[in-house]
DNA sequence: GTCCAATATGAAATCTTTATAAATTTTTTC
DNA sequence: GAAAAAATTTATAAAGATTTCATATTGGAC
């Protein structure tokens, strides 16, 4: 199916299973950051059988090994999204739709360094919070 | 009680109750950027008969104003700060645990403008993830 | 193919959070 | 201050999200 997915699954010492691609294709070709009942409910269409708890762990083991990223989500459910890289996100408080943020001009993002917390860091996340056009648009009528 | 919170309230068209009062400086003495169910815990010390409804109603009223800042905890519980002044988090994935980060060196957060995304941005919340001291230890054994 | 370890299933249990209606408290008005 | 109006709290229930567990199935090494 996905030869680059099922190579990582075994550096990492994974089992290559149906389930797993399947999620992690549907995470690849969906963009809008799903929630995982989201996930869950795609997968389905190509693997009825698949239960809800498979989809939870999946997409936690996939986060957890790096090949997908956890996206927070103020008060409600996860959400993930499928390029790992660092990158910063925009979340509409209304509605909850979740987009990436590319502008330039922001800082780029910096790690605080071991010595000054302690913590050894493995990921960073930068969540801007607001209200989307749409939901502005709406506000007003 | 607190004469600067009813004050605060006051001006914000908030009705003051203990209740409000109590969970406030609850929060106000415990910098260990509690859970709701932790809150709840402590007030019940002061006001038994509180309900854990008006707990999670008040933190987000107070955070909604600007009193005090809701911190993301990925895939779990909400979290509550004091401290309502934007700063960066670091949160241990493996205990849950969740400090201010101070670091000097760090950029400065920076907001994306209005025109690259369309959102009116409110909020920005920054967090680091990793594994604190304590549990690289335990690891460790 | 056989076997063992890893993983998936399905249901139930466990949080976490929100909704609702009635009771209580605050604030406003006089 | 007392009465009326508005806001808030309570308690319970419901909804939603996530995890656990025992059992069944599957993947991968040999």
């Amino acid at each position: 199916m996905n030869q680059n997915f099922d190579e990582k699954c075994k550096s990492r010492g994974l089992s290559i299973t149906v389930q797993r691609q399947q999620v992690y294709e549907t995470l690849m070709e969906d963009k809008s950051h799903p929630t995982v009942d989201a996930v869950y409910m795609a997968v389905r269409k190509a693997i009825p059988t698949i239960s809800r708890a498979t989809v939870y762990r999946t997409l936690e083991t996939l986060a957890d090994e790096g090949l997908i990223q956890r996206v927070l989500h103020p008060g409600s459910s996860a959400r993930y999204d499928g390029n790992p890289a660092p990158h910063a996100h925009i979340v509409c408080k209304v509605c909850g739709k979740t987009e990436d943020c590319m502008d330039s001009d922001l800082n780029p993002m910096s790690y605080p360094s071991r010595s000054s917390t302690g913590f050894s860091i493995t990921e960073c996340e930068i969540t801007y919070r607001g209200v989307c056009p749409e939901c502005q648009r709406k506000a007003q009528a």
